[in-house]
DNA sequence: AAAAAACTCTAAAACGTTTTAGAGTTGTTA
DNA sequence: TAACAACTCTAAAACGTTTTAGAGTTTTTT
């Protein structure tokens, strides 16, 4: 029982009315073009019995639009863009757009790739969190006339629209809480590569709060990471502090994969938290509320930061399409929320 | 600088050829269709002078395909799923397909919608993890022609290709390890909607771990917990079974979600783990390594699952495009491995 | 009774590909 | 030298929509 799929024109045929009236009726234009009530209820009535379904491509390919938009992130099995991911499909489906989620791997190369693939299947606009450096990527966007926006990481001298979230202030807020707690020797690790806004950003608060503290900043207690050796690089860091007795007090960890590598470590070397050494981290994950004990951390909103994406992404678009002149830039900064949970101790 | 887009026609009429001409050599069949090597040259050459990127609606439309699948799962920001999708995207990509991923949040209206919308979007296959219980959107899936391909849950006694892993044996497992340590009043908790596979058949597993031992099966110890109210739920539970003396000295969860709940109200009622009970759960997830104790789990290997499910997927699509009949039926069962950890006590 | 307005509908083009069937040369064979 | 093969290329249709410009009736106005 193969049976074409029905189209237009079908329902056309058997109505014997034109196919522009079918497609106006379907499209819910009947009333502004003036089809009689009678006609409307007929076609209606036998594209519902032929479970006419309208083919998009013919329609994207006539209207010049795909409304599909593409979200790029470094790996949605990241508990952060998992959720973020999840949150972007949500407003998306609300807003009948469809999504397309890329992982880069935190790879320039496979992010370029990723954005020629987007920009052949012709997504209506971009969602981003790059992991590239310059920002020529942005220009090619660009040069298709495809809308982007920026979200999680940004490029400080580059002017686009983006949603990201104050990092500086929480990892400020951190910070103090932190020397609140008696804290003087505070170390700061950073996840590679260093050029991501999020981690100067956030390394950047954590060095604020020094400053505007009685302690001395001293570049020795910043560490980046290299991601594709996290737990051995922290292990011989931490080690060489030991091994020099210049253990820091308390650690503010600017990225939760780094910080599930350092609770590693410290379990291995059998350091007690935060008896030994205080532990603070950004982004929340289901581990830390769930650990033994407790991580305190740095919230951030994911769910807005989502919303917010989607909605500037479609409201660029929609400036686009009409061809207003876009001399305005939506940028939007969510604040971010210590929650207090059982990692750091009291120092004194 | 708006340029318009740049076509085939346009390439076409600079040099002074056919579209027809263009398109052949384009695609790689410059070749077989004895187009000179000095003609293909000029096309290749100016195409890439024009950045010129095909239009992927005209070709769909044209060819009936759209290079696209859909991928239905509950919740992709649960760690298990946010995996799978994960390893879905990376062999998707890796064969030029794009990906639509949707949350169906357990709510079959909504997956229905989500089908629809598919199905409107033309995949040209879906790999579906449904949590409806009768099988009528598969068999609208079928009417449409479409391929799909059922993972991690399927129907008894609705055939259809599927990739899966064997729920009976890791579960069967899972609980001879409990009797093996001396355990004799072993609960179960699954998850609601009962129905789903994956629940039945751990359940099963379970059951068939205690018949087979010396121990009686008890109906009363197991139990589905709802998960609209898995926190109060299990805390009832745990409560009654406490205040009238009859508590189980392990449970075998049959989810990672009512792991972390079950997690919860032990911590609250401060159920000691492992020493006043056991746990055992199905689904290896991130928490369960860093928990304090680690939990001992159930790995399904993920990758496996979602490369079986694309490659199934896709040869589902190629030979059902190649209207070869398909009376054969792709159905793959993959092993589960027992993580050993440290939520399990000997008991005697 | 003619002109205007209102009402209902349609033909045909356009979007950018792929594919079918075959056209026009040039060279080769009998 | 006629027939044939080989080589290189093309016209036009088709996919299924949306949209533009206007056609054909009937009703209302003057």
């Amino acid at each position: 029982m193969k049976h074409k799929k029905v189209s237009l024109s079908d329902i056309a045929e058997k109505l014997g009315v034109s196919k522009t009236l079918v497609s106006m009726v379907l499209n819910g234009k009947g009333d502004e073009n003036g089809i009689s009530k009678a006609t409307q209820e007929r076609v209606f009535k036998l594209a519902q019995e032929l479970n006419y379904k309208p083919n998009q491509f013919a329609r994207s390919l006539r209207i010049g639009k795909s409304n599909t938009i593409g979200l790029i992130v470094s790996d949605i099995s990241n508990p952060f863009y998992a959720k973020m991911a999840r949150y972007v499909e949500d407003y998306c489906s609300q807003n009948q757009y469809n999504l397309i989620i890329c992982n880069s791997d935190e790879n320039s190369t496979k992010e370029h790739k990723i954005i020629d693939t987007l920009l052949e299947k012709q997504v209506d606009g971009i969602i981003i969190s790059s992991t590239i450096e310059d920002t020529e990527h942005l220009q090619k966007i660009q040069n298709e006339q495809v809308s982007y926006v920026l979200v999680d990481r940004i490029y400080s001298s580059y002017p686009s629209h983006y949603v990201v979230v104050d990092n500086v202030f929480g990892a400020r807020e951190a910070t103090q809480y932190l020397l609140e707690q008696g804290h003087k020797r505070i170390a700061c690790f950073t996840i590679s590569p260093a050029h991501i806004s999020t981690q100067v950003e956030r390394f950047l608060g954590y060095k604020q709060a020094i400053d505007l503290s009685t302690e001395s900043f001293d570049d020795f207690y910043h560490k980046v990471i290299p991601r594709e050796n996290m737990y051995k690089s922290i292990y011989n860091i931490l080690r060489d502090w030991s091994n020099n007795k210049v253990m820091p007090t308390a650690i503010f960890s600017a990225n939760n994969q780094i910080t599930l590598a350092l609770l590693e470590v410290c379990k291995e070397m059998k350091i007690l938290i935060p008896s030994k050494l205080s532990i603070i981290s950004f982004d929340d994950i289901d581990v830390f509320r769930f650990y033994n004990p407790p991580i305190t951390s740095v919230l951030q909103p994911i769910e807005s930061i989502a919303q917010k994406a989607v909605e500037t992404l479609l409201k660029v678009i929609s400036k686009t399409k009409a061809n207003e002149e876009l001399n305005e830039l939506y940028q939007v900064k969510l604040q971010t929320n210590l929650i207090l949970r059982e990692s750091v101790a009291k120092y004194n």
